[in-house]
DNA sequence: TCGGATTTGCCGTCAAGCGCAACAAATGGC
DNA sequence: GCCATTTGTTGCGCTTGACGGCAAATCCGA
């Protein structure tokens, strides 16, 4: 971070940005042509010509024979990023750790999903990490180029270190997670809110391609999280916590509707008074949006209703303050919204001022269950993106 | 906007932004040695110079013989924004219109307020600016180089066209006034919300001076609205009608406290209540201040605590969100933070996230009666700072 | 099947602009 | 009055992206 900012103003940061600028659109665009590079930097032919073969020197990109397009003129290479080139995310959760490899191609080339009888710990963490990627080492990733660890962690982690302040569900407090994978693995170590990560993922490769300002919640079991792009960049805040949604307190303007005295949004929409209300216990996603559209009954229908509002509400807030255009929900709240849609989106409307809902999407997150890791993945990245010469 | 944006990479691009940060760090921090201008911008000491002349070729820079000081060395040269390069800007509320001319050192020249008998139009508001400064351009600013003007609208302003899609007070709707001062005046115009050009001009000139992440918040006679920085950029929004927090529902943990069903923030925390409980019916802000300062009305009390209350949701809201480092309360809402300032910061941490609150700053507004003034003029001076080539 | 149109790669040249180093100038301190 | 220190000044060199001419590879129509 502020490597490359520093650099800005000098003909070597150029350099660089351009080699940036190019690696950057290889990743978000997947394979493109050469032809196609120029016209989106705007830089000249050769320009490109020298800086794509001085990324593919680097083994950062692959210059391919061309696609077959049914065009007229000569057809150009295809640049597209080095496979070899991989991240580790790593995904700690209360029953699980979820570690993968990806390609900075975003797609998956390994995961495994290790499942716990108990509360892993940061070191354990670690220690999984650096086991199961000497496993890999060996095989999957023989040849890959690993060049980073991304964690996603469920809690409220601090940008500058990665130390994760307060991790409710795992129980961890003050986890100097980064250092330990670190020191484990022998690779540098980035760690962010998981919710945060989600958001990263839907706006670069999901719902959220494209869109400059949005705002992404996801519901999941524990709470809702959330993330912002403002300007098409993420938004951390000083710290890094930016993003807690699930913390706010948004007006509830039928006081039946209140659930707890002085509650916060994740105590009043959550995913545990909506399997309740479907007398559920436990269920993945599917099973319970299932359970919800078969189920007829009004108090369903009624509770749906309620957190509707609420979640209207929270959002008008929003959407007041950042006039995003887009709003991307995953999670049980892609299941609350797109039980009825139209609801949720007046609900918004007549909670948020009018001007700032023109235009207005409300979407549901693409991704599956490999956000997490594609964002971690990203996070990984970063740097490599922002300034392939780094090392 | 992005046109320099689209010469990044090139050498052209590098030069511009040399020179965009050079002039942009003058006008920031006053007149600095070209000594110090290396330092900050990293450049060379050579670079500096060529760039610094050139700047003051464009008539934008003036270089001074050194500032005696008492340090070892050869003295260097002073620079400094020059004084003729000036801003017109436009404040129209419902009972004045305030045009001024403000330098690129960010200081007032000449100020007048139009008194108004009525509602004032978008077309006459063009007509004022048009006779103000060709009235001026015979006198006080016989030889400045006015290089646009800069309205400060209370209202929401798309931000695409300078469209005053509507300001309930002045009563316009959809009103073109960007159009009309540019067809009177022959300048480029730019138009934006008020309180966000109090936002920016708080975070370049006052409270927030040097904070990367603060969110701003002003309490006017007609309601609340407000800025956010994050990055250090100003948030605008898909449109710009980002910042209106006035319009935000908080929860309201007591019943008793809510006075308007439904309402929103500035139903509940309003300057017209505050008056109202010390038993005025119009007053300047110090004279409200010292009204609530000089009652031992137990009434009083209850109400700016329950004011409070309401606000330190609103706040904790935007501090769950954004992570900011500073909040910055102006107008009224100032004179609310400032009768109990360590109950609001204790309302606050309460309802926010206690990480998120790590580090927060609560601050009260610094710059005065010119704020809207100060912003306007950086609106009009954009182009010309991100670019100072561009015409 | 062939030639024209079109698009793009490739190569050599050019030039803009920043860094660098050596020197000069201006100041404070002993 | 001399030395150390800081900084302006000057000329040079180098990096790197732009540009233009030419060749290559494709599509299309005859």
């Amino acid at each position: 971070m502020g490597t490359v900012a520093d650099r800005t103003g000098t003909f070597d940061g150029v350099h660089r940005r351009n080699l940036s600028k190019l690696l950057v659109l290889a990743h978000l665009e997947g394979p493109l042509s050469r032809a196609r590079l120029t016209a989106e930097t705007g830089l000249n032919r050769s320009t490109v010509a020298s800086l794509a073969s001085e990324l593919a020197d680097l083994g950062l990109v692959e210059e391919r024979p061309p696609d077959p397009t049914n065009r007229v003129g000569r057809p150009s290479p295809v640049v597209a990023v080095h496979p070899s080139v991989q991240a580790i995310v790593v995904n700690p959760e209360v029953d699980a750790v979820t570690i993968a490899a990806v390609g900075l191609n975003a797609r998956i080339v390994v995961r495994e999903r290790l499942e716990m009888d108990h509360l892993v710990t940061p070191a354990e963490t670690a220690d999984l990490v650096a086991g199961t990627l000497a496993r890999w080492r060996a095989t999957e990733l023989r040849d890959a180029r690993i060049v980073g660890v991304g964690l996603a962690v469920p809690g409220q982690v601090r940008s500058d270190d990665g130390l994760v302040r307060w991790a409710p569900h795992l129980e961890w407090t003050d986890a100097p997670v980064r250092a330990l994978v670190e020191a484990a693995t022998g690779l540098p170590a980035v760690v962010a809110n998981d919710a945060s990560l989600g958001a990263r993922a839907e706006h670069l490769f999901g719902a959220g391609r494209g869109v400059d300002d949005l705002v992404y919640l996801n519901g999941g079991a524990s709470g809702i999280g959330g993330g912002l792009v403002v300007g098409g960049r993420l938004v951390g805040g000083t710290r890094g916590y930016a993003g807690e949604f699930g913390q706010n307190r948004p007006g509830i303007a039928r006081p039946d509707d209140r659930r707890v005295p002085d509650g916060v949004l994740e105590d009043e929409v959550s995913r545990a008074r909506l399997l309740q209300a479907v007398g559920l216990t436990h269920a993945d996603e599917p099973t319970l949006a299932a359970a919800i559209a078969a189920s007829g009954d009004r108090a369903v229908a009624e509770e749906l209703a309620r957190q509707q509002r609420i979640l209207g509400t929270a959002l008008g807030n929003a959407i007041n303050v950042l006039n995003p255009s887009l709003i991307v929900l995953g999670g049980f709240l892609a299941t609350l919204a797109a039980h009825d849609m139209d609801a949720l989106e007046a609900a918004v409307a007549a909670q948020s001022l009018p001007v700032a809902c023109e235009g207005l999407d409300i979407r549901v997150a693409e991704l599956g269950e490999n956000r997490l890791l594609i964002g971690a993945a990203e996070l990984a990245f970063a740097r490599l993106l922002a300034d392939p010469l780094a090392d």
